[in-house]
DNA sequence: TGAGGTTACGCCTATCGTAATAATG
DNA sequence: CATTATTACGATAGGCGTAACCTCA
């Protein structure tokens, strides 16, 4: 698991499909399909249904999608307080 | 910043030098070395202390190693409930 | 046939390991 | 000189983009 995979994870999430995820991240939609395959099979389950008119949350999908916001968030906390008190004390 | 990183920041702090760090992640020295450098460049402040006998903990180190065990502890929950989910209902 | 997802394939970057190079007590 | 971290360098793996392909209404 990567955080860019947890970064397209929900992307798609929010977008609903891969392509309007794709164009979100700047990134071409093959790439943005890969890494949620890379990330399901990982996982051992699917956190999407596919349906022809994209893609939605499997009870899997809402369960992970609460875990990548935290994380993602945990990132961003992180980087900031480093840098907030490197800034404050050197 | 990647999990990887991540997790060699993580075994540096709790090993206390870069080489039992790369042992017990079962990687090279040189691996852990760069990623820690790399680490500490993007965000733009140094984690680790440099001594003859090792490397400690920063101020910023220690701030950053907060966030980073919950980081990762996110990314343990975050497999272990889609896979104990996806075991419980297919 | 149009809208979407996936697979093939070639390229390019990132990471690794081995080996060599500091630096310090 | 022993210990530790870093840099050099060649090899490999992972990720991307373009293009082709599949599926479904």
């Amino acid at each position: 698991m990567s955080l860019s995979q947890i970064e397209y994870f929900v992307a798609v999430a929010d977008q609903g499909n891969v392509g309007r995820a794709a164009r979100a991240l700047r990134v071409a939609q093959p790439a943005v399909s890969r890494q949620i395959l890379r990330l399901e099979d990982e996982l051992g389950a699917e956190l999407f249904v596919r349906t022809p008119r994209g893609m939605t949350l499997s009870r899997a999908g809402v369960v992970f999608l609460r875990h990548a916001r935290d994380i993602l968030a945990g990132v961003r906390a992180a980087a900031d307080d480093v840098r907030r008190l490197d800034r404050a004390d050197g």
